[in-house]
DNA sequence: GCAAAACGTTTGTCAAGTCGAACGCGCGTA
DNA sequence: TACGCGCGTTCGACTTGACAAACGTTTTGC
């Protein structure tokens, strides 16, 4: 049943996680345990890879840190990454109407994902809701278009921008051909 | 020792998240229970807001409902929003010739921001080192710029894409008039 | 209408996380 | 050199979470 690049090793992303960001704090580590209220014991288990921490624990551990929960659970990967106009993979609809082309999606821990879209007008995408907590924004670069939650869509033009929830039905219809926009879908 | 706003208010969101994926997904407690293995009876105390999971068990939860560590401690708040292409705040640099636009800012848990950026050619915008971790993505909409890491920029037109550490110093510079670019940045 | 199954809760046992204290280590100082 | 301080680790006792089993309730099916 798991097939997740990650099982156990969500302890030793932690432990690992942990050190890096106390260390980016200037804190040793009983002081960090000192502010989070935790015994320094606790925390050096924690970062050595030994134990399960509780959500109380790491929850006390990111406010003293001021992180995210998710900085301590996902890995880092930072590199410099360029997608030319006519390069990448597209995803097209039934014709050449919609086209999204991926630029940055957000693995393995879904995230948010960003696309460059061209529309032509005539046809109406109407996309079904995404997972719940989804959340798109768009901006339009050029030509007009609706955006929006299904029903009630709102006209944007170039430099306009919208934000909508993704996890109910919603749509992107061109009003000029070759309309363009970059979007970015994330969950929350 | 807690002074913080969500002490044991973290076991109640998650609580009430659990609950909710899991009704989302279809699933009833025991079934969740056996395919995240884990006892249900655990399971029943998590979503009675009783106890204190630890990460492995929380993990196992969150695979099995295939959703992010974040969707079960980040309460939601989805709302259409729209900023129109001469409104919203602007974050003006020396001369008008670099203006960021911001779109979508992400409080209070820093994950990502979306600006609309109009610079103007005659000027290198340096950006100094954000916080560690933060990752910036920018695609070109009108005119050409160089954008990148400092001492290695690379130039992109409409259409383009480039994302970048950007917790190392890094350029935005145009080349043309009025170029326009969209720009996430976003906090691992 | 009753038995069988499923659901969610509660209880008791065992394993494990958390804590405080003691330890070894390195460093600055008297 | 010896002392004191802070660091990070290890150890024992206590507390608590995870599990399996039994419980009462609701729904399904014969």
């Amino acid at each position: 049943m798991d097939q997740n690049p990650a099982p156990l090793s969500v302890i030793s992303v932690i432990a690992t996680s942990l050190q890096r960001e106390r260390r980016r704090a200037g804190l040793s580590l009983a002081e960090l345990a000192r502010r989070a209220g935790v015994a320094k014991s606790t925390l050096s288990q924690l970062e050595s890879g030994t134990g399960n921490p509780s959500i109380e624990t790491l929850w006390a551990l990111c406010v003293a840190l001021d992180v995210t929960f998710a900085q301590l659970v996902e890995p880092p990967e930072p590199k410099v990454h360029v997608i030319r106009a006519d390069e990448g993979s597209t995803i097209a609809a039934e014709h050449a109407e919609y086209v999204a082309k991926v630029l940055s999606a957000s693995p393995p821990n879904a995230r948010r994902d960003l696309y460059l879209i061209t529309a032509q007008p005539g046809t109406v995408r109407e996309a079904a809701p995404h997972r719940s907590g989804t959340y798109e924004h768009v901006v339009l670069s050029v030509g007009r278009a609706l955006v929006g939650v299904q029903g009630n869509p709102v006209e944007i033009g170039p430099g306009d921008y919208i934000g909508y929830p993704a996890d109910v039905p919603h749509v992107f219809e061109a009003l000029e051909p070759d309309t363009v926009a970059v979007m970015v879908s994330e969950h929350v």
